[in-house]
DNA sequence: ATAATTAGTTAACTAAAGTTAATTTCTTCT
DNA sequence: AGAAGAAATTAACTTTAGTTAACTAATTAT
């Protein structure tokens, strides 16, 4: 997993041995199993997700539904809002897969950015790569249709279409499963 | 407007008189007339705009369409995709009113950084607390319908809905004018 | 001031999604 | 292996959004 890091990291910066080092004092890599919950509706946590390895996802639970509304594979990261409004959590992550997270926090971040400011750095970038990436998301969810949402999804994350069950993605793609089925079928016909 | 950006920043570190000499010695302030153009689909930029005073939005081109998907107004900022991918914009910005912008990239970041760097800090700060906005912006478009998504407008973002016309807001929320239109009708009518 | 353009509304119709419920298929648990 | 539970599909029906087009404001330009 190490190599995993390090290489997710050179892609922002070259690593010295001793960062390397740092890094891997911290103990940073947390092991999951599939089903396990990270963060519960209503807890107040300030951690953040970075998938190493495997997958989670986020969710509501609306009138006793469970609304998915994000996954997070290999090298995403989910920032949970109520990590940054000191509110308690509106939405419940768990772990769709056996999975190998980094968790980042005011504790391990400040441990880490005044021994190497290098990171913050890094951060800072990284967090506005996010941002505008989910933007980009929110305004392709707004201009295209729940079946080009689809499409969309099969060609460019067609992984997790076989990771995640189908109920998840329908809602993921802000429709119901009945209507992610009745797609499905409308483009088999065609 | 100094008033106004540094009771902004202030509300993330408190400045010393020299960092605000710095700040305005950068001319950061820029005016636009309503209708002025900031950013075109196509077109190379890294620029970021931070609203101080007016209201800017983003736009696609799609079919001849414009489809608006995002509104900026007073302590918002836009980051564009294409100043963090090097690509060209894949989207149209532009001032829905007179407004006052303060104008982030690369070049004046690094000026302002390497002289003062908490200020790297603070927008590492800022671009969390956005991702993690915007990434609820997703999640509760997800999980409304386009009446909800109205109401819940006219509830968190009064303002919005007098500043902008209707049709722009139609596709703010994903949808067509016509049904925009219906959907007023229906509220009011109960 | 008036014409031209653009924005907003309304209506009729079509297409698609939501809802409810039954059925089939697939998992999971003992 | 078999039973129980969950997930996916299908169907009938309802509701809502998209589409096309006509019409009525409201703006903008000359």
């Amino acid at each position: 997993m190490e190599k995993v890091l390090f290489e997710f990291i050179e892609k922002y910066m070259v690593l010295t041995e001793e960062e390397k080092e740092a890094i891997l004092d911290m103990q940073v890599f947390k092991y999951y199993k599939k089903g396990d919950v990270l963060l519960k509706e209503g807890q107040y946590s300030l951690d953040s997700y970075f998938v190493l390895q495997g997958c989670i996802r986020s969710y509501y639970l609306i009138d006793g539904e469970e609304k998915t509304t994000a996954f997070f594979t290999e090298m995403e990261t989910c920032v949970p809002l109520c990590s940054k409004n000191n509110e308690p959590s509106e939405f419940n992550v768990d772990c769709l897969e056996n999975s190998i997270l980094v968790i980042a926090n005011p504790d391990t971040e400040k441990k880490l950015f005044t021994e190497f400011p290098r990171f913050a750095n890094m951060c800072r970038i990284l967090s506005e790569e996010l941002l505008v990436k989910v933007q980009f998301n929110l305004d392709s969810f707004k201009t295209h249709t729940p079946e080009q949402r689809y499409l969309h999804m099969l060609e460019q994350r067609p992984d997790l279409i076989q990771r995640a069950p189908q109920h998840q993605i329908a809602s993921f793609l802000g429709i119901t499963p009945q209507s992610l089925s009745r797609i499905r079928k409308r483009l088999a016909s065609t």
